[in-house]
DNA sequence: GACGATGTGTAGCAGTTGCTACAGATAAGT
DNA sequence: ACTTATCTGTAGCAACTGCTACACATCGTC
């Protein structure tokens, strides 16, 4: 294993961005060392194992994305804090960190190891930075709290839709009807 | 190809069971020919290709979502409209085509065919299901059809939830509280 | 300068994949 | 009985997978 991961520390971002293109699915460690300048066999004796690349790969994916929703500054009530979520989210720079999100997920469906772990762990830090954006804007913790499972549920929802289904227009729509939904709720 | 598809016909329902079992990701024809007792040279001969074969798997999982919710009798308001879809999207023996719905739609996600086309398709169908019921539970069509999009992107969130994490509580909640906001939608 | 540790390239293994060539079976139509 | 179309089993192909054995290079240390 790497003495001190350096290689392994400069090929985890291009290889995330590798990832977030090309989908986890199908991911093969040849194609993507090539486009990384390397060998298949350097990826294994740097990271270990696919299952360790990937698993990299998932914490930066999810780092990049908790970190959009941490820069974001608080807002003014419960219904622009999920609308300014969702402009996270379906931003184009980090839709694709959901989309891969999504992928885990699919791949964790059935307890597949170690996409299962993997996935949950991210959940946790994903929700917690939600919650943490609900509170900066003034919303009660537990109220967050219990929000933030409807409203991420939704998001993930709406972002499937959105690779698959052309039409913009009624996601739209129905985003801001889950803002509106979800701003009732908290009164 | 398969003079009448009598063969073909008799082993679409029991591949859809074994692919809601076993996942559609990983799925390999060798495997699942041995659990219908012939073998992958029999299966391509009579579905014509792999491709073919999750067509027929998708459509039958789907229709089967789709009868579920059609043979529900029509609530008495939207809020346990909502309730009851759930009830059926959660149910033990539906949970699961939801969640083949869910892999399908992740290997859809970048445009792969033939499940990106596969995917829109069955969405449409289950949607045109979900709007029904709630249109014979009273509520006005235009509107059925705009809180259709909210309600099945929570329920995509929630499946993929419940996949993940043990906490059936929280998503309890959540569910409540979606019936609770699309119904102040409604009003 | 020898030596061990760390890194790298080549080549290949064993397993799996969807799919197919080929030969034989079966049965229906003439 | 002979042909023709439908069906099925065996065996295998070519491509790909993650991963590894082996040889070579490089480099800091004694």
């Amino acid at each position: 294993m790497a003495k001190d991961g350096e290689r392994r520390e400069a090929w985890t971002g291009p290889a995330t961005d590798y990832v977030l293109e090309h989908g986890l699915i199908g991911l093969s460690l040849r194609p993507l060392a090539k486009a990384l300048g390397t060998s298949d066999r350097m990826l294994l004796y740097h990271f270990g194992t696919k299952d360790d690349l990937v698993a990299a790969v998932l914490t930066e994916s999810n780092d990049r994305a908790v970190a959009a929703v941490e820069s974001l500054s608080p807002s003014p009530d419960l219904r622009s804090a999920v609308l300014d979520l969702w402009s996270v989210a379906d931003n184009s720079q980090f839709a694709p960190c959901t989309r891969l999100y999504v992928e885990a997920a699919a791949l964790g469906l059935l307890g597949r190891e170690p996409y299962a772990s993997l996935v949950s762990e991210a959940n946790g830090r994903w929700l917690a930075s939600l919650v943490t954006h609900l509170t900066r804007s003034g919303v009660d913790r537990p109220l967050a709290r219990r929000l933030v499972t409807v409203i991420d549920a939704a998001f993930l929802g709406f972002q499937l839709d959105a690779a698959l289904d052309a039409s913009g227009t009624t996601r739209k729509r129905a985003v801001a009807d889950l803002a509106d939904a979800v701003a009732e709720l908290g009164s």
